[in-house]
DNA sequence: CGCGACGTTGATTTGCCTCAACGATTGTGG
DNA sequence: CCACAATCGTTGAGGCAAATCAACGTCGCG
């Protein structure tokens, strides 16, 4: 089994040696999704925390008009979870499913807490970890808010060069939070 | 000078004993604001981590036609930090400002940073505070996405019970994002 | 008292959505 | 390996939620 991205991703924020590294694999579960493939459904609890090594996941809603808008995208490399199911223990608002094949690890809660007492390190880890996200998603928050269509779209491509390569435009339509017609139109006329 | 508010939300979730307590609050730098007076301006770098005492603070953005978006309101309680600027030392977008007269206590961060080295189990409840803040913030795009004008009023409403008497209604209106003009017809024309 | 901030109401505009139809591509089962 | 079904992107007509602009009454405060 081949941990060489999850450990890079690690001990870029704090150091294991071998043992601690060991002890830490030793928790890994590692499942292959299918394209489609449901990691999370709305009002499961999420259990488990979700480390990308290939291929892209999504986080998504489904309105009461049964319209998808997608929160997340998690490429190789990135973590997704629904925080406050994983936290609390409440009932997933979040679906998460597989934009295409993709190879994913996972932790189970509690075997993740066991950690944070057995190599407290991991408590920094997770701290700087959640630190990162919270800037990333307060930003995101601020561009929703304050930039038109046409700017979040710029944004998007900005942040994600590689994903909107590869991404259906729907998808991205989904998560800048228009309509596919929408930004089909967009692109079209917006000559500029 | 009045701890004890601060002290109880932290020992929410760690313990301290007597001298570990002492050494956290030497680090507290106490300040009082007056109405309107900013904590933080856009372009500045957010260097510490603030936590509300009394009154009431917020976040907001300024777009490109000077209207303003509030991000967050932070009243006794609650801490309040432009997170990409105080992680990475870049220049915030946020600013930050009293709505009330406010007291607050803010730590620097090489502070804060020593502080984890010192006691570790700060960075426990950092982690504990970051997966907190991280699952409303999650929470808070999902309805923003996936609710109307009036479903998020409700939800603030459902949120914030105490804010919600004492905040400006253009405040609130900011918040959901909407127009003062807007949120008021809303109110007045919707019956039930 | 007088000024500025706030909430309200009305008339008008607009950014984005809905619905519908169509071609191109992808993928899949017979 | 082909045929058919999905899925996707595009385009057009029409509609609606919310914004903009403007005017006015009220209140709290310096």
């Amino acid at each position: 089994m081949d941990y060489s991205l999850f450990l890079s991703h690690i001990t870029r924020h704090i150091d294991l040696n071998k043992e601690e590294g060991d002890y830490f694999t030793s928790l890994l579960h590692y499942k292959k999704l299918k394209k489609k493939q449901f990691l999370l459904e709305e009002g499961e609890v999420n259990t488990k925390s979700t480390f990308v090594t290939s291929g892209c996941l999504r986080s998504y809603v489904i309105d009461k008009n049964t319209v998808e808008h997608v929160l997340q995208f998690a490429p190789a490399g990135w973590w997704i979870v629904d925080m406050r199911s994983y936290v609390t223990g409440s009932p997933a608002r979040l679906n998460i499913d597989a934009l295409e094949e993709s190879e994913i690890f996972y932790i189970n809660k509690p075997d993740f807490e066991d950690l944070y007492l057995r190599i407290p390190k991991f408590e920094r880890f997770s701290r700087i970890l959640g630190q990162n996200s919270l800037a990333a998603y307060q930003y995101r928050q601020i561009d929703n808010v304050a930039l038109s269509a046409m700017e979040r779209y710029r944004q998007f491509c900005q942040l994600y060069p590689s994903l909107i390569k590869t991404l259906p435009q729907k998808q991205v339509a989904s998560y800048i939070g228009v309509t596919p017609e929408f930004l089909s139109k967009m692109l079209n006329t917006t000559l500029i």
